[in-house]
DNA sequence: GAGCACTGC
């Protein structure tokens, strides 16, 4: 393994004294970034994690923010020899932005070409050479995929799986199938970074079964025991407030600590954590007309996803002087987004979060207290630059007794379906024993087969069905979105199913913009079908080609040109795939009437249809109503088929498209032809 | 008459 010491003979201190020589024996880095490396807290444990790493098959690491894990691990694993021999070290992330932003790092402080021994690979963008690259830094949902083609990760030595704590979708799988891996590879070794919080649970879900334990008793490869090395942070200690008495309006009890803060603190910035978009236009309104004294000096910003690009980057801005900027922002500031110059945090102890009823098959979005976890990831925001404050609009009681110690992990809050489908496509048939890091209901996972079973992907022994269900595998969008695709390209139209998927796939094509929301609708018109958002959505795709993909076009039509743009290169990974799927790009040209056949082949349970002047779902009655954003609002066509649903005060269909009923029929033959009698088939 | 946040060869 490692070119330095082997377990039993030599003791870490002996691997202190030989490391000076080989630091960076790729390269020359200049001496401040050596010397910037040295004092991250994370240099002096650098011995430990190499020993740690040498003798456990897993690794976990609690380190907090500004530890230098993230950097400095894999460089201590690519000098200590784990990339010797042609083997990766790789590094995965839940989010792109921080795959590229810690690869260039790292390249910059070996002094390489960011691509060459150092590289990232994010969807759509691979900057790796093979036989070059030893470190390699990547989402975990890309780490995922490519398992479909090596199922064993056999090019890797050592996968650090970063960030384990925030518990997504894709990093819980990962875990479960690195998890199993290793029981084939025990020469792989494993590094879990994660909060304090998490990294009980995390070793008890490495640690081996006892009979396993027993069993693989070999002396020769690492202890199974994993390990768990902490790693202090670099931050500054955040003094904590809380209310003395709940809030009664948390906008205004917001608002007035805002004030505050500017009244009575030294200069520095203030964030504040609120639900959602309502809010924070709310909360920057009320802060914006208060003309007073107090709020003079305040520079007031929104933050959102909803907003613009443009709009975002004024937060980047510098403050000006004598002024004192106030950031108004959903989670989006909790995780994603690193704000410079932050001193103060005010936090609302509540987000909106996603859960997903398996019984109705419906996903909503419910303001929610946020996690003791959340909480703490909130206030460290305010230490970032020097000693901060944090203020939350909840008592301490409220804290102790109300907030969960972690958030629940999003595999046990999410339609399952694409899960299932990345196991399957693995080899891993029998889902319901599969070892996941946090079992999700089993009621979810029948709901997910059963749907996977309607749309033909699974057979009646829930495996994968060939070809429709390995090729809907392959295709990285939702198994409906998918058999949409194939269905389209069966009845002559994969060109548009493909634009419309790429479509489908991003938030909204058209700009949000709360001000002008009478131009937007009228530059809607302009595109609109009378078939619904799926046909409107390719008549915007046409004129934007037409258009020469124009921004000034894009900004004159209310359409969101950076959305465009990413429509144009997730349709052109699709187009790739299908055509390795032996898809090639055909056209209906007008005949939309097989484009929504096709639709209503991946969409078919989301049927609606008119009574009585509401919409109930064909399969379960449930009451549903048009979203005011579709060209179908207030249209009301009979029978209709929308591709999500959002729950609100009421249970909103987002992207409508009216169909035929006799299509049901032929597109689900079991569910719809004989809905008295039992379909649940599984 | 209305939109938490991520992600995918």
């Amino acid at each position: 393994m490692s070119r330095f010491w082997k377990p039993g003979t030599e003791r870490p201190q002996l691997v202190d004294d030989e490391e000076g020589g080989v630091i960076f024996v790729s390269s020359t880095p200049s001496h401040s970034i050596e010397k910037q490396r040295q004092r991250l807290p994370v240099y002096k444990y650098r011995t430990h994690i190499l020993y740690l790493v040498e003798n456990h098959a897993a690794t976990i690491i609690v380190g907090e923010t500004g530890s230098g894990k993230t950097t400095q691990i894999p460089q201590f694993l690519n000098e200590a020899g784990w990339a010797e021999g042609g083997r990766v070290i790789a590094c995965t992330q839940p989010r792109r932005l921080s795959v590229q932003s810690v690869a260039a790092r790292v390249a910059e402080e070996m002094g390489v070409t960011l691509g060459d021994e150092v590289g990232y690979t994010i969807r759509f963008e691979d900057l790796t050479k093979p036989g070059v690259t030893r470190i390699k830094f990547l989402t975990d949902g890309v780490l995922l995929r490519e398992m479909m083609e090596d199922p064993l990760l056999t090019k890797y030595s050592v996968i650090m799986v970063d960030e384990a704590h925030e518990r997504s979708l894709s990093t819980d799988i990962l875990l479960g199938l690195l998890k199993k891996i290793q029981c084939r590879r025990p020469e792989l070794r494993l590094i879990i970074s994660s909060a304090t919080i998490e990294a009980k649970s995390m070793s008890a879900f490495f640690r081996p079964s006892k009979r396993r334990e027993e069993k693989g008793a070999d002396k020769l490869g690492p202890t199974k025991e994993p390990a768990i090395l902490s790693v202090e942070g670099k931050g500054f200690t955040v003094q904590t407030h809380y209310l003395e008495e709940p809030a009664s309006d948390y906008l205004r009890t917001a608002v007035s600590t805002i004030l505050a803060i500017h009244d009575q603190e030294p200069p520095g910035d203030v964030l504040v954590f609120l639900t959602g978009q309502d809010d924070i236009d709310a909360a920057v309104q009320l802060l914006t007309e208060d003309n007073t004294r107090r709020s003079s000096g305040l520079l007031v910003l929104p933050l959102y996803s909803g907003l613009s690009r443009a709009d975002q980057e004024l937060i980047f801005s510098p403050t000006p002087r004598s002024k004192r900027k106030v950031i108004i922002s959903t989670n989006i500031a909790e995780t994603s987004l690193t704000l410079e110059g932050v001193v103060y945090v005010v936090d609302s102890g509540f987000s909106k979060q996603r859960f997903y009823n398996p019984i109705s098959d419906i996903e909503n979005l419910v303001v929610a207290p946020i996690s003791k976890a959340s909480a703490r990831q909130r206030a460290g925001r305010a230490g970032r630059v020097r000693p901060g404050k944090c203020y939350r609009l909840y008592t301490e009681e409220f804290f102790n007794k109300e907030m969960s110690a972690h958030g629940i992990p999003e595999m046990q809050r999410s339609n399952l379906a694409s899960s299932i489908i990345q196991l399957k496509a693995l080899g891993i048939d029998n889902i319901l024993g599969f070892d996941w890091p946090a079992p999700p209901a089993p009621e979810a996972m029948v709901r997910a087969l059963e749907i996977l079973y309607l749309l033909g992907v699974i057979d009646d022994d829930a495996k994968l069905t060939s070809p429709v269900g390995f090729q809907v595998a392959e295709i990285p969008l939702d198994a409906t979105v998918s058999k949409m695709i194939l269905s389209g390209h069966l009845l002559g139209c994969s060109e548009e199913v493909i634009t419309v998927a790429a479509i489908l796939s991003i938030q909204s094509i058209w700009v949000s913009v709360r001000g002008s929301q009478k131009e937007l609708d009228e530059a809607k018109l302009r595109f609109a079908a009378a078939e619904g958002d799926h046909v409107t959505y390719l008549n915007v795709y046409k004129a934007y080609l037409q258009s020469g993909k124009s921004p000034q076009w894009c900004h004159k039509n209310f359409i969101n040109y950076q959305a465009m743009k990413k429509v144009v290169e997730t349709r052109g990974q699709l187009t790739r795939i299908a055509h390795r799927l032996g898809i090639a790009l055909k056209s209906c040209e007008k005949d939309t009437e097989v484009f929504r056949k096709a639709v209503t082949a991946g969409f078919f349970t989301n049927a609606c249809r008119l009574e009585g002047g509401v919409y109930k779902t064909v399969r379960n009655s449930q009451e549903v109503h048009i979203h005011p954003s579709s060209v179908l609002f207030r249209v009301n066509p009979k029978w209709v088929v929308y591709h999500s649903l959002v729950l609100t005060d009421r249970h909103y269909m987002r992207n409508v498209m009216t169909i035929e009923p006799s299509w049901l029929t032929e597109a689900a033959p079991n569910l719809y032809q004989q809905k008295s009698s039992n379909f649940d088939a599984r």
